[in-house]
DNA sequence: GAATGCCCCTAACGGTGTTAGGGTGTCAAG
DNA sequence: CTTGACACCCTAACACCGTTAGGGGCATTC
């Protein structure tokens, strides 16, 4: 296949899923491609320009599935869904929160997306800074959420993960801390979809709470 | 000073403030203690552990002046302060959001911290399982509020950030994107006190919204 | 047929985290 | 007082990293 920027990215993250973001160097890349790493350079500036690109195919995936909401589909459903897609992009790929984390992508479909979601809030009764401040913040929970949830998840730390949840429970000192160990349970499901879900919720029902909020004055 | 895991810790994360994350290696860590760079091994495991403990540090320092709600002060401002403190403590590093971000801290201060929240939500009138779900999310949008605006105003790309505002909104195409375009004052403006406090209150009005729900059953 | 420009190569540079193995000083036990 | 153990630091080196310099083949264009 011949080589350009989209298809070295395309096959890094392909490998991303193989060897983790710190497995992932350009001679390996290169190796998969057929070619030495040095060659990668003409094609790309260097290894952030190619995470970008990374970061913006992962998006792009969360993003083009997008459409505009079904009639009879509510604003909250509508923007949960597309809270939905952008995790479970970030999550096909070992490590995709933090390759996502801090890459401001810059892509028309991503453009699409914005727009969308503007018009779906203002067309649902938002004002439109309520709406430009608003999904941002659905974003970043999303973003937040799944950085930590990838994080323990991680296979980083080998077999002896510290994170384990029965290691976490047990070494909790329900004397000094009962509420903590009582609720133990509820707050290591915190990962998973059950645990995104309740806080997906919460920043939904806050967007309805602050429009309410206003038009009460 | 006599050298431990911590100094070492206190040392890199003072380091941290000049140079970056990526800038920061073992053998500047070790020079600037006296040093060198296969010493600080005798001490710490590796790397990952050297980051987690700076980690830690950062999660303390937010967690450490954290103190019971005052007579008169509601549950909403006091888990707001929290993540206020929280944030704080990552911008006060340079990377560290990026730092913070899938490290699951384990410390006393920590422990603490999470009990407060429990039981400070928990005597608002939430259900012990409302508060463990629910105070993560708050925690969850504040890292990826922060790592994101940390990562738009980071030095790495020198001096043509291709983040800046300017930039951004000149990128937009008016025609095709008008609400974008319209709004590209409220969505460049996320970054700050300003974009955080708003996405803050969403997240603590559906904190709400979701208790009251209950309570109507 | 010559020249241009694309695309890949080899070689190498300066740096990284980390390990191996050896020294020196302190301090307790015999 | 001697001996040994142990804490702590060292030098040397390994394997690997991202990246640059510079050169060569091969197609397309004048």
């Amino acid at each position: 296949m011949k080589i350009n920027s989209e298809v070295i990215a395309r096959t890094a993250l392909r490998l991303l899923d193989d060897v983790g973001l710190d497995g992932l160097t350009m001679r390996l890349i290169a190796q998969d491609l057929g070619v030495r790493a040095p060659t990668l350079y003409w094609h790309i500036k260097n290894k952030q320009e190619l995470l970008d690109a990374m970061a913006t195919l992962v998006y792009v995936e969360a993003a083009e599935r997008l459409e505009p909401p079904r009639d009879g589909s509510s604003w909250e459903d509508w923007l949960a869904d597309w809270a939905r897609h952008l995790r479970q992009a970030m999550l096909s790929h070992r490590d995709g929160a933090r390759v996502l984390a801090g890459t401001y992508v810059n892509h028309e479909t991503v453009h699409r997306a914005v727009e969308l979601n503007l018009r779906t809030l203002r067309d649902a009764g938002f004002t439109l800074s309520e709406a430009a401040r608003g999904f941002p913040a659905v974003l970043h929970y999303t973003i937040g959420h799944t950085i930590e949830e990838q994080a323990h998840t991680s296979a980083a730390y080998g077999d002896d993960n510290p994170y384990a949840p029965e290691r976490l429970a047990a070494m909790i000192d329900a004397e000094r801390f009962p509420l903590t160990a009582q609720a133990s349970g509820d707050l290591l499901g915190m990962d998973g979809d059950v645990g995104f879900e309740y806080g997906l919720r919460l920043v939904v029902l806050g967007l309805r709470a602050a429009r309410e909020e206003r038009e009460r004055g």
